[in-house]
DNA sequence: GCAGTTACATTTTACAAATTTTGTTATTTT
DNA sequence: AAAATAACAAAATTTGTAAAATGTAACTGC
């Protein structure tokens, strides 16, 4: 899956880590990091074929990280209904949280998103495939009963859309955590039983 | 309601509004309005208080006609269901054909929106109260039976947001209509189901 | 031949000066 | 008095240019 990564790029990825943590998308510069890696910045290029490559891996490192979590959720033993609410609760904290958190990281993410960068398209069809999956064992316990599975995983997706999706994210910086949890386990809630209901 | 308004500012709005429609709002100056309708700059802000103020001004004039549109919808004698339904597709379409037929106005309603000017704040009031009238209707009607109306209401604006919101739809842009409609009616119908059926 | 540098062309960014635009006030016009 | 302009300060934008960063290729040392 993963790519093993010699010594020398795991350092500047790890720099160029800390520096877009730190500093942002705006400054964060190639030779900077090259510099703090203690190398010229021509060296970089040997390993990332240019600053937005750079970036995007790092943006990945979080993504690929995230994936983890939900993968286990989803691949859990766990009723497929639970472990969907699980999926979209942690989806959804991980993002929100990021952005409380990593705000510079977060912007950079924000970016790869709206600008359709490999890393999130690929990102997007594996999660889309863990909620596949999920829906799929419950549709094979006969948790679930949606009429159109394909149209069942829109459904999930879009309504969960903007407690997931970075651009609905920033929208609602400011309202109070206590407030986003009731309505997407609101949204959860109703999404469970539209599954398990066949009304779809 | 509405301020009856001079015929000097009614000429300098009708001109702003083709100059933002036209050029978009990085080339929009007062300057060039205020010239193609015939007097020098300063008068305009006889009228209008700021730059701002006048690009609000023509973004509040779509607005308004959008809103008048869905306010005929729920105030119509259907079923609550229906003008539900009619409510959320008309405001879907309304959004969705001016990001494609008006795209420099549309950014300005995005950043209005997104910036939160005081025209997109009281218009979402509005068109909240109208989703809030139509929901009461239909609960007095007996059509819809949620415990708990507040989190009903938010369920649907929620639940839809992905197809209504201008920074989600700006990320859908390119997704054939025809996909867009299809999920959008399947999230309609599990709204309708959903209010209908006290899960809320 | 791999990890690195040096040297250099190209592209961005940063900054300062000039210009334009914004917004205000006093004045003119009707 | 209402509608408009002229004149002006402040703010934003544009323009041109120096500096820095990006990206490439040829070269060095191990």
């Amino acid at each position: 899956m993963s790519t093993p990564r010699e010594p020398s790029e795991m350092r500047i990825l790890s720099v160029a880590g800390e520096h877009l943590r730190q500093h942002g998308l705006r400054r964060f510069t190639v030779v900077a990091v090259a510099e703090e890696a203690g190398m010229t910045h021509a060296n970089v290029y040997r390993y990332f074929p240019s600053r937005t490559a750079l970036i995007d891996a790092v943006v990945d490192v979080w993504l690929k990280s995230a994936e983890r979590k939900l993968a286990d959720i989803a691949d859990g033993p766990d009723p497929a209904e639970d472990k969907l609410e699980r999926l979209i609760l942690a989806l959804a904290k991980a993002n929100r949280d990021l952005l409380h958190e990593e705000p510079h990281l977060f912007a950079a993410l924000s970016q790869a998103v709206a600008k359709r960068h490999a890393i999130s398209r690929r990102n997007r069809t594996r999660v889309r495939a863990l909620f596949e999956r999920v829906i799929d064992d419950g549709i094979a316990t006969g948790a679930f009963e949606p009429r159109d599975r394909d149209r069942a995983i829109a459904f999930v997706i879009d309504a969960t859309h903007r407690f997931i999706h970075p651009a609905s994210l920033e929208l609602e910086a400011d309202v109070p955590q206590e407030s986003v949890d009731t309505r997407l386990a609101t949204l959860i809630r109703v999404a469970l039983r539209t599954l398990a209901t066949g009304v779809i």
